[in-house]
RNA sequence: GGGAGCUUAGCUCAGCUGGUUCAGAGCAUCUGCCUUACAAGCAGAGGGUCACUGGUUCGAACCCAGUAGUUCCCA
């Protein structure tokens, strides 16, 4: 026996089992004849570091991961990272930028070049720190979406899927970012409640004729009270005649080219065929009318700005309302605006308040909160604008993606996510898959000058296709040129489940035949449309199969104000700090404890010192088992050889109600079994029950047969606790058995379920009944542990008395007997049909015994009246199943006995 | 504005087809213990009108309707 820390020390342990696990190839999988099981990692981002979210996921990954390999699956998870568009290009601008280089004076070439550098020195980061997390990936399958094989075949299915007609170019309205100077998808856009004002804003009215004067001539306006007078061609005009229309955004005005009121709206119904004239810019622009228009809302008239509001853009287009673009890309004001040229829409949504009020067109102004739209990336208020994108149709290539999620073929859990995944699905839009950015895959599509446009892989090929389409111009490479856009990101990862496994590259190969579809994805219900949907979409569009079986969405980690971590609010922990603090174990089960599928874990550190306190607690079960000495010659005691048989029973007991868990995706619930396995029912009641006694100062020792069963269960917890708590499994698997070497426990086989003995369960649950009873005893009487107690037992049934040994040894009894007559001075309770009296030597308090009798009198009866109210109750027993009605009886005759005991006892004490 | 979910002990959550494993678990709290594995521990205790209102039923935390609060998704 060696010396053992009192304190479990993870620090040294952690990093020796990782490195051993590495050099022999563990984590490595190759198809052969098991069956696989296969998690392909959601791709963290190459900017990120490692964070809560991550580390809850990637725990559930490698719990569901450790324990298929434990079952002697061909457990295979694939890592990776991808190359996050928006959030790398920013960060390699702003490195630049800090060297004093500006992305615009870089060609293309020369900016990919610091990007791959950016990459290649901190895009491994994540992946580092999820080893620290005791990640069992297979390395060596780390794939980047980025990398040759994988932008190829996202190159391939962009034209296969131009060339299938799914994907089109045409001008629409997008999120705009003007921060990052590119066009966003839906799902990149977030929105936020924020205080507004609405700004109501007065346009006189024109008649046609006048219109036509105004359009072809400079005007010149003045408002005075409630009328205006203009001056256009020569000739004055005046009039009273206003519309007036509500407007959160005053700087789009000099963009307006219509106004539109509700066809049934009484105040507006004779200005129907007139014209409004935009303040500033002297535009006359129509009224139209459209059942739109929410009569209530505002003024009931709504300006139109088809350039920069999709719903006006649609209305625009229904009348065919002119566009006027005022935004440029990067949020200041066009020349088109004429007003405020180059100033950014935010300064000129307060000049151009000040500019119509001076005039006299502003009316009033109401405070008001609206959503507005944020980048998720950049943060910055998103634009509408109209411009060229490429589009992905989704109508079509989505319908397998919603059948098979509906049919059960795809399973969500938790089971809420399908109506969130139905909703969306059914009113999908037509995915922007460009990007104005340099950092991705660049779109493979070719311009001819003559403006023909071809899809394909080379600029050979383009060159050809364009030569065909348009013979007598004779191209040459310099005369075409290539899409300046990349892809979205998702567009990469959509594929992944099938790229990684080169399924793209090389259709029949053995990874993708094996591995593919795969088995379990775990990721945040946040990408669920991002991510999952389009991945399924796209593995039965290319595989015809589905990406995955179940997909596992986890909660968000949370901070105790409930906000969501993240590292803009600077509510996030750093995981490695409590890694070092607590433990990966620790912190592994920490995440766990509380978080089950689908719900928000608000994250307590507490919880990562529970874990911590947990690999403690297994440390010093260690501790004694290893103190003990095994006497060679010593015969097995009764009491011993049954903890081991019920230890036995309560394993495989738990073991199914685990497994029984993990099949319904119960992570938490099966850590919380597991904990309470090994803390209660091993440490303290078995290792209580078979702990040799301590006699003069040194520990008996401990017969060989218990000590071998001791070690075989010790053995069994580890490999049960292992997915949770690699690291410690691992070191005491090999500290219970030094011979062990290359045998580890990450690679046990998980143990098998045997049918517990349930009448030995039900013995031990009323031994451990009379011991918690008799310590509550010594408690109230204030006895010491080390006080022998007796115990008398009067009983109208038979009691098992297999445990007997143990009562006496786990309660310190002297005496353990059956009495057919009460027993005087003594402190009593009952437990089922049986009575248990402890005598009391000195000080018994007749009283405070009394008082407490009278109690429970009280309450059986109370319980006794209710249940014979319901068995009074002819509707109850005519009703009721038989057997709910028996029990009813068995209740009641059950309580009436008590009650009878209680009296006895009652009358007894006098 | 449209849709979905949630509300059970101080906190985080279980609670399957309505009925003795129906009011549970872990943590936290309180009381007593440094009892030779563990104070990162041991023993014990307290704590809830199952959001509210009504309905269905012999019987409701559970089913139905409404109300309130809350979260998420979509626009």
């Amino acid at each position: 026996m060696k010396e053992i820390a009192k304190t479990y020390d993870p620090s040294s342990i952690e990093d020796k089992w990782y490195t051993y696990w590495m050099e022999h190839g563990y984590f490595k999988s190759v198809p052969d004849d098991r069956e696989p099981y296969t998690i392909v990692i959601p791709p963290p981002n190459v900017t990120g570091v490692l964070h809560m979210g991550h580390m809850l996921n990637n725990t559930i990954q490698d719990v569901l991961i450790r324990r298929a390999r434990m079952l002697g699956k061909n457990a295979c998870w694939v890592p990776g990272t991808d190359h996050a568009s928006i959030a790398t290009e920013a960060k390699v601008v702003a490195m630049l930028k800090e060297k004093g280089i500006a992305k615009k004076d870089l060609t293309r070439d020369e900016f990919l070049k610091y990007a791959w550098e950016w990459k290649e020195k901190y895009g491994g980061i994540i992946l580092d720190q999820l080893k620290k997390l005791g990640a069992s990936c297979d390395w060596s399958r780390t794939r980047f979406t980025m990398e040759d094989d994988l932008s190829e075949a996202v190159i391939d299915v962009f034209i296969d899927l131009f060339n299938k007609g799914s994907i089109y170019r045409g001008v629409r309205m997008v999120n705009w970012d003007p921060a990052g100077k590119t066009a966003l998808s839906d799902e990149e856009v977030i929105y936020k409640e924020v205080n507004s004002k609405l700004y109501y804003v007065r346009y006189a009215i024109v008649d046609a004729e006048l219109a036509k004067v105004l359009k072809a001539e400079k005007s010149d306006w003045t408002i005075e009270g409630d009328s205006w007078t203009v001056r256009a061609g020569g000739k004055s005009y005046n009039g009273n005649e206003f519309i007036h229309i509500a407007t959160v955004r005053p700087e789009t005005i000099l963009g307006d080219t219509g106004v539109c009121v509700h066809p049934d709206d009484e105040r507006y119904k004779k200005m129907q065929s007139k014209f409004a004239v935009i303040p500033m810019v002297n535009r006359p622009v129509p009224i139209v009318a459209d059942t739109y228009i929410d009569i209530e809302f505002g003024t009931g008239a709504l300006k139109i700005t088809p350039a920069h509001d999709i719903n006006d853009y649609t209305i625009g287009q229904k009348f065919g309302l002119e566009v006027i673009d005022t935004i440029n890309d990067d949020g200041t004001m066009s020349p088109n605006a004429k007003f405020y040229i180059g100033e950014d829409r935010f300064i000129v949504r307060k000049k151009i308040v000040k500019d119509l009020d001076a005039m006299g067109n502003l009316v009033k102004t109401d405070d008001y909160k609206n959503k507005v739209g944020y980048s998720e990336r950049t943060d910055a208020v998103i634009e509408p604008k109209l411009s060229m994108q490429w589009f992905l149709k989704m109508s079509d290539i989505s319908k397998p993606a919603l059948d098979n999620v509906l049919n059960g073929e795809i399973k969500l859990i938790p089971e809420k996510f399908i109506n969130t995944y139905k909703h969306w699905m059914e009113n999908v839009h037509d995915w922007c898959i460009s990007r104005q950015l340099w950092w991705g895959q660049r779109i493979p599509a070719w311009y001819a000058p003559d403006g023909a446009t071809v899809v394909c892989k080379t600029e050979e090929e383009a060159l050809e296709l364009l030569k065909k389409k348009n013979p007598s111009a004779n191209y040459s490479a310099k005369d075409i040129r290539q899409d300046e856009d990349v892809l979205d990101t998702w567009f990469s990862s959509w594929l992944w489940p099938i790229s990684v496994f080169d399924g793209f590259k090389d259709p029949n190969n053995k990874d993708i035949k094996y591995y593919y579809p795969t088995n379990d994805l775990i990721t945040a219900p946040e990408i669920l449309f991002f991510w999952v949907a389009r991945m399924i979409i796209a593995g039965y569009e290319y595989t015809g199969k589905k990406p995955f079986s179940n997909v596992y969405l986890t909660g968000i980690v949370r901070d105790k104000q409930g906000r969501k971590m993240s590292k803009s609010l600077g509510n996030s922990p750093d995981p490695l700090d409590l890694i070092n603090k607590y433990s990966a174990d620790g912190v592994r089960t920490g995440m766990l404890f509380s978080s089950p599928a689908g719900n928000d874990l608000p994250f307590d550190e507490g919880l990562c010192e529970q874990g911590r306190n947990f690999a403690n607690k297994i440390w010093n079960a260690f501790r004694l088992v290893n103190g003990w000495t095994v006497d060679p010659k010593m015969t097995q005691s009764k009491e011993s050889a049954i903890a081991v048989e019920w230890f036995n029973a309560r394993f495989n007991e738990q073991l199914d109600q685990i497994n029984d868990h993990y099949s319904k995706y119960r992570v938490s619930d099966a850590l919380m079994s597991t904990y309470k396995l090994i803390w209660d029912d091993f440490c303290a009641w078995y290792l209580e029950m078979v702990k040799p006694e301590f006699v003069d100062g040194t520990s008996l020792p401990i017969d060989s047969v218990t000590y071998k069963a001791t070690i075989a269960n010790f053995e069994k917890l580890l490999k049960v606790v292992h997915p949770f708590m690699p690291f410690i499994s691992e070191e005491l698997w090999h500290l219970l058995d030094e011979k062990r070497s290359s045998d580890c426990i990450i690679l046990a086989k998980w143990p098998v379920l045997e049918k517990p003995d349930a009448t030995l369960l039900s013995a031990f649950n009323l031994a451990s009944e009379i011991v918690s009873q008799l310590r509550n005893v010594r408690v109230q009487k204030n006895i010491s542990p080390k006080e022998k107690l007796s115990l008398f037992i009067k009983s109208s049934e038979k009691m098992d008395p297999r445990f007997d040994g143990q009562i006496i040894k786990l309660a310190n009894l002297d005496k353990l007997e059956l009495s057919s007559d009460k027993i005087e001075n003594a402190s009593s309770f009952i437990i089922g049909h049986h009575e248990f009296f402890v005598p009391m030597t000195e000080n018994f308090d007749v009283g405070a015994e009394k008082e407490r009798l009278k109690k429970e009198l009280e309450y059986n009866t109370g319980f006794l009246k209710s249940v014979q109210s319901k068995l009074a109750n002819e509707r109850f027993v005519s009703n009721a199943k038989p057997e709910i009605v028996e029990t009813e009886m068995r209740k009641k005759a059950d309580a009436e006995a008590k009650i009878k005991a209680i009296e006895e006892q009652l009358a007894s004490l006098g």
